[in-house]
DNA sequence: GTGAATGCAAAGAGTTTGCAAGGTT
DNA sequence: AACCTTGCAAACTCTTTGCATTCAC
């Protein structure tokens, strides 16, 4: 534990400051885009090869409890993946041929919100969105 | 089988025309939201109380391979849901409380699409929009 | 030192599969 | 009759949990 110490964030949310939280906050915060739990795992292994499964588990249920990552849910095959709780609001385009996840800017409902929420009576809280297609190298395979 | 026999469908989509089918078949019509396996498992229970469950998925997978049925991912809980392909474009609205679904008329993003595929360059296939909040009901309760 | 976090193994969900028996065309 | 579908039980995958040990504060 020494350059890449996240103490002060987890002092922030009330968690104490292990090497296994590290690891895998250092492997959320370097990737752009979710992760799956085995994604995280693997990750972990590299650094630290004693790292269990169920210690990626129960950290991201930690993370996720502290509103300090999010599980996107999504994928056809019912796995889970998760990601830092950003505060800007992030949706992604996914190729449904090789996985690859781009980020999407724009965000293009929340105008919708505000008229949904008249509506329909519903207090809003929130969205998912999802697009997905052929990334530039998987059409052309096509 | 007598009143809700879906023989001619299922002949349409080269598959026989059975029991256990059209009880799925029914439940998945009558349903105007997304079901769980479970849900749906429950419901054939009622009408033919030796329905399996493994009946169910491969009967679920079936007509997902014909193109019958959708599968939906989303909830928290990695459960898959199960609703008929309809053609029109649906979202839903689902209350982070009750869990109560109510369907979107109007689509906010096909004209989004346009824009993302020349931005992206990705043939975009298609996408998922699911909105949160409090219905009326639970609202109130907060 | 005290309470919280970890590793391991085992248990739980949800879903799929092998096989023998039964149903559909 | 030939093939497809079903029911049952067992297997498989992803995730959670119990318990003894280790670690952070």
């Amino acid at each position: 534990m020494k350059e890449t110490d996240n103490r002060e964030i987890f002092n922030r949310y009330g968690i104490k400051n292990t090497r296994q939280r590290n690891i895998i906050f250092n492997i959320l915060k370097k990737a752009d885009s979710p992760l799956t739990a085995e994604q995280i795992f693997l990750g972990c292994k590299k650094l630290d090869d004693s790292m269990s499964f169920s210690t990626v588990y129960r950290i991201l249920n930690t993370f996720i409890l502290k509103d300090m990552v999010v599980k996107t849910s999504i994928t056809e095959d019912n796995k889970s993946m998760f990601e830092l709780n950003y505060e800007e609001h992030k949706h992604y385009l996914v190729c449904v041929s090789c996985s690859k996840m781009i980020t999407i800017g724009h965000c293009p409902i929340e105008d919708y919100e505000n008229s949904l929420q008249k509506t329909t009576n519903f207090d809003i809280t929130g969205h998912k969105l999802e697009v997905y297609g052929y990334c530039p190298q998987c059409k052309n395979k096509k």
